[in-house]
DNA sequence: CACCCGATTATCT
DNA sequence: GATAATCGGGTGT
């Protein structure tokens, strides 16, 4: 029995409840290679939210544009922008209503299947390295601006996203990195491991030295 | 290993 | 014309 797809009602819920129940899903990226249909796949260990009109981190804060337009539709469909002249980012349409807007960053993934391709796209053999920050994974999982405005709620989808039924037991929250506006609400989410009084980290996430300051959620 | 900085272009004002 | 939800290479410790 395969794992489950999330739904939409996955997806239309507030941003940072989404963004932190993502972590520890499985993103699952279906590609035409040589004739087959190969399947890249991997465990989200980083997300980070953003809001609406109360976060200035976002992009949707200035109000619709053609770029943010996907952040104002339905919950579930993909936002691809470019950014730094180099680099593109991930993030999935997440928001509670209508009225409402935001978008889930995928920020770091550890490779499960298809680490062979993901090497060959990254021109890179450390699996550390692989996935491991919003411009590298979608590199790794070739996902560029065709993606922008696909919906990943069906089996049809090139990209979409799984239950994990040996999901991890804790998810950690800091404060989100790389922005100049809103730093301190602590919407970037990491997967970890919980042994005692212990929590670990799981070491593919990005920017470890940022990881400093968490709280368990 | 930590810090610094340049590359490079779509998007919005 | 300014900005940017980044990356990787270079330098110095």
């Amino acid at each position: 029995m395969t794992a489950k797809i999330l739904k939409r009602p996955f997806f239309e819920r507030d941003s940072h409840v989404v963004a932190k129940e993502l972590v520890g899903k499985y993103l699952v990226r279906k590609l035409g290679r040589d004739g087959k249909i190969l399947k890249l796949s991997g465990i989200i260990v980083e997300t980070e939210a953003y809001g609406y009109i109360d976060d200035q981190a976002s992009h949707a804060f200035i109000g619709l544009t053609k770029r943010n337009s996907v952040m104002f539709g339905r919950g579930g469909f993909i936002y691809v922008y470019f950014t730094y002249g180099n680099h593109y980012c991930f993030n999935i349409s997440a928001h509670a209503s209508a009225v409402n807007a935001g978008a889930i960053l995928i920020r770091a993934i550890e490779p499960v299947n298809g680490v062979e391709q993901m090497k060959e796209f990254r021109s890179e053999n450390e699996l550390l390295n692989l996935a491991s920050g919003p411009g590298k994974l979608t590199q790794a999982f070739c996902i560029n601006a065709k993606h922008n405005g696909c919906d990943v709620t069906n089996h049809n989808s090139d990209i979409y996203f799984q239950e994990n039924q040996n999901q991890s037991n804790a998810v950690i929250c800091t404060k989100r990195i790389g922005i100049r506006k809103d730093t301190d609400r602590y919407w970037r989410f990491l997967l970890a491991n919980k042994e005692g009084d212990n929590i670990y980290i799981n070491k593919y996430v990005s920017k470890k030295k940022e990881n400093q300051d968490y709280k368990i959620c």
